[in-house]
DNA sequence: TGGTAAGAACGAAACTCTTCGTTTATTATT
DNA sequence: AATAATAAACGAAGAGTTTCGTTCTTACCA
């Protein structure tokens, strides 16, 4: 029997957990064998077994939900992409940087960035601001 | 004896050693002792011997420098606070945003952020947008 | 319905992380 | 110099991560 899931705020997900919610985003509700297809599509090289345990494990967290009555299970994520994003952010800007949303956009200004999305991330800053000053 | 630590590149820190690390840039080169009193000020309650065993592991890892000529040892970060925040922004850039620093900054600015700072950060960019293009 | 193939569960190995007790070494004090 | 105090090193426990081989279950089909 596995352990409870009961939380409502899954744990920070590690890395490996990390990519295999990535494949689910993009993949929407899938079996593992899907995931794992894509998983080893790129540089990684696991058996398939690994991708089953780290779902297993995922489930117990309360990472993704599971279908068990589909037969070959059909996993899903718990949270949406963006909500993950937004706690993962929130997670660094406490630790790496104290709270401090400045020194973080110095830091990601300071990486490797197209000069187009520089344009559109100080167009969103800027339309953001105007909706809050009608 | 310890292990190697001749990387030019250390790893990723773990969040206690991050925590530890943001003491050292906050103090400069520092003993065990004043670092651990620096981190059990605050939460955290964690033994003078923790503290040691957590840099001397930093130490191997090539995450701090070390004079071990004074006695009590004096630590100090093996690189500056921007330079980890810059490599910890990119690493979360990639693992978690697929590279898309507009998205990043979507998460960000859906973070609890005061009207003041989201104010400096839009000026931090138009001014960096201003000298690419003078 | 009995056999096979696919999937799920189990368990464990190897590793890292965090913790701290115990031991050894070094410095300071009487 | 002997003793006390402080610091460093050692080692190990307990939890978590990632890996996969082995076994158990379920579905399919000939």
């Amino acid at each position: 029997m596995s352990a409870r899931q009961g939380k409502q705020s899954p744990p920070r997900p590690t890395d490996a957990e990390l990519e295999i919610l990535r494949a689910l985003w993009r993949l929407g509700p899938s079996s593992v064998r899907q995931v794992h297809e894509v998983l080893t599509g790129g540089a990684k090289q696991t058996a398939f077994n690994t991708t089953l345990k780290l779902l297993q494990i995922m489930y117990d967290k309360g990472l993704v939900h599971r279908d068990d009555a589909r037969r070959p299970h059909v996993y899903r994520p718990a949270i949406p992409e963006e909500r993950m994003q937004q706690r993962l952010v929130g997670d660094l800007l406490e630790r790496a940087f104290g709270g401090s949303a400045r020194k973080l956009v110095a830091a990601l200004t300071a990486q490797d960035i197209p000069q187009e999305e520089r344009d559109e991330i100080r167009r969103l800053l800027d339309e953001e601001a105007g909706e809050d000053t009608p």
